[in-house]
DNA sequence: GATGAATGAGAATTCATTCAT
DNA sequence: GATGAATGAATTCTCATTCAT
């Protein structure tokens, strides 16, 4: 989960303690969910005493927020590099929506619990930093989509929170799919497929990226699906919604 | 939530019972969720004991099984009811759609729970139903899909799993944003917009109609037939789900 | 502490179960207060297991509002049966505050937990149900001082509530004093004390009750109070405050 | 609370600590009570490490005591102050009364907390500590009482103890009655029907200057000298308390 | 003297489930 | 079929106290 960071040697033990609540925290409510995993659990697996933990977040709920804030953090820290890189909207579209698929696919079920209890939580204060958190994460998308329907990529008349809530559903969906049933899907492919679906079919000009490339149709096209043909009489089930 | 059927007057009375109970689950679990939801709270208001309950349903996953059971039945009855209304396979998906999106509004939070509980319970039976039940409801929408690239109206190379996530994943994360932040929509654009979105603009020509030809056959025409063999093969078993 | 009662054959499990909890509870509030007493030890002592306690009050504060209402239940049956006997105003004060010296001695600690909890508890509920019961006690005693003071037996100079604050006060001083000084003292001579001082000195003619009467002093007398003294080299302690 | 007293200018670092705790204390304790004061908040109030607080007083027992220790001296100081402007027995009877009433008014939630606990603590010590505090206050009005039985001014017939815990537990309930209903009392004229009733209506005679003769020394005479002396005997050492 | 981090033994409360009637 | 009383394991949270720095 959260990285058991290479600590610049300077770090208090209270920051240790914490930093270890918090990837064992992460790391039981990904596999358990937050109301299954308990207090004891995490804190025998960070090393310390269970009132540590309530010392340093004063409750389970304020933990899960410890939890969600580091994640989003660096989520948000990731995203802002993978963003800088230069080129076209759409390029940077593409590119970010494959960042998102492979980062998604790591911890959809922490960012499961967190879209779970981040919004229906009955502590208002989490509510309202998962609003936050969420928004800042949104917006590296929703700028993008503002970019491309300025440009023409995309067409105007849809509404920037149709592309995002597609986007972003599909993407949820998609994980939670591959995860639940163990059906593998090149994240790839899915990710230039979803990108061509919300950017609409090539403009005339041939800007399509290499993987989608629809030259002619080869023999070696045809066998090769007759092969995922073959594998796919193994295959199994459903997906769901990440955050 | 489920209906207080207007019953034709024979019911015994541990089916009346059994219907109390699974009307007054749904409603717990829709509004404070599997878990938080008592037994003891739904007993009460099904107006019976709490003996009782487990009487019926066996344990309390047991009766989340009997609510998803109960939902499923009239919402698979509906959709039928909702698909076999004729028209253009393009017309048949907005009209679904839109239903859908009504649909789901009505119970986001009830299918919120299903799709959580029904994938990752610990009673496999639960995991092992609700896949079947998803089935059922998913093949509805895959079918007007095959239907729409068959006839040209959607791109043969976007892979109806892909349209299958978007749709739901975007009805999904559409819903809960209304319900969570209070901001209303209008369902009908919305369903507009996002089948605007998953049909791409209006193809120039007359493309549009059922059975057009699009002359002879080549290695194209056989290629595009194995994708849409590939596809169904893969999610005739493990389709996409609608929670 | 709250009697076993002789059971009309007639009661429910509950009823039996909440009577063993009410008086094993009364038990472990007396003899360690109620914040030390643990709901685990009284469910205990009632041969229950602990969620049956919670079962049946609700919260730990519940379970004291039960002891509490139980307990001056047949407080006020007794206060009533001992009150309804005749005589004079002054007759009817002597009995009375006898028997409360004798029956606050019983209880002495029970009862300054209600006074404790009665008064400061965080449940407002707790405070109005406590307050009720305490009028209910001092109404019985009040009464008998406008009488006395409407026959001239008690100066009418003096306000009801100072009567009536020297009247509790001092005998719940007096019995903690007893209880943890371990100094005995005759509670049918203080009572008659305790009297002497409310209603002033004695008219003219010989009123004078039997344990306090003052013939001539002997050698009988003297002899006793010397054999006190020599006792009294060993005494030791202070007293507090009941209700 | 206990007043932020202008110290002169020379005290220690570890002085001001432990006068900074203590008046924390004093101030938790009498709001929250004992139990519920936690060593935690104290020692912020106080602005110094939870640490500190053990490193001065060993245990929240001991912090106790030192709130008592500091309360107790400037009470008994105040007390003596008071008690030193002459008068006539019932002057001083009436001016110290009233004192008591002004001062316990202010304090009584703290003092409250000073008798639970001095009294029923597991801690032995604490029990001998209030005692011998508590012995040093009543000393103050038990002195008052006898010179005024001496003088005739309260009937010899009622014990000291009588009055004493009359004086004590009037003034308790009083004030508890003030605080907890709201109720205003005027404490000046409380008080003076507080010392009508100890001291009887006034005598018809010339009773009452301090040194008059009572003809004859006959057994009665030594009989009231044997009850006083059996008085002191018995509460020199075991007094009652104000508390 | 002082600190702040850590501790761990409780405590109250919850709730799915069982079972005698 | 139905009940209601009982259960007891599990869980979060509290707080006085300790101790290395």
């Amino acid at each position: 989960m959260l990285s058991a960071s290479a600590s610049p040697p300077k770090q208090t033990r209270g920051e240790r303690t914490r930093g270890a609540l918090v990837r064992a925290a992460a790391n039981r409510f990904q596999e358990r969910g937050f109301d299954k995993a308990t207090t004891g659990e995490i804190a025998r697996d960070a090393g310390v005493a269970e009132g540590t933990l309530f010392l340093h977040f004063g409750s389970k709920t304020g933990l899960l927020l410890g939890v969600m804030e580091s994640f989003y953090q660096s989520l948000v820290e990731e995203l802002a590099e993978e963003a800088s890189r230069g080129g076209t909207a759409e390029a940077r579209l593409r590119h970010l929506v494959h960042f998102w698929l492979r980062r998604v696919h790591r911890d959809w079920r922490l960012m499961r619990v967190f879209g779970q209890h981040g919004r229906f939580s009955d502590d208002p204060d989490m509510i309202v930093r998962f609003a936050e958190m969420n928004r800042r994460i949104t917006r590296f998308f929703g700028g993008i989509f503002e970019d491309l329907k300025a440009v023409g990529a995309i067409r105007s008349d849809l509404p920037t929170y149709v592309l995002r809530d597609a986007l972003f559903g599909a993407a949820e969906h998609l994980l939670i799919g591959m995860d639940t049933t163990g059906r593998e899907r090149d994240l790839g492919e899915a990710s230039e497929h979803l990108c061509d679906l919300l950017l609409g079919p090539a403009p005339p000009s041939a800007l399509r990226s290499s993987t989608t490339k629809r030259g002619p149709v080869g023999l070696e096209d045809i066998d090769a699906k007759l092969d995922r043909i073959l594998e796919a009489v193994v295959s199994d089930d459903p997906p769901d919604d990440p955050t």
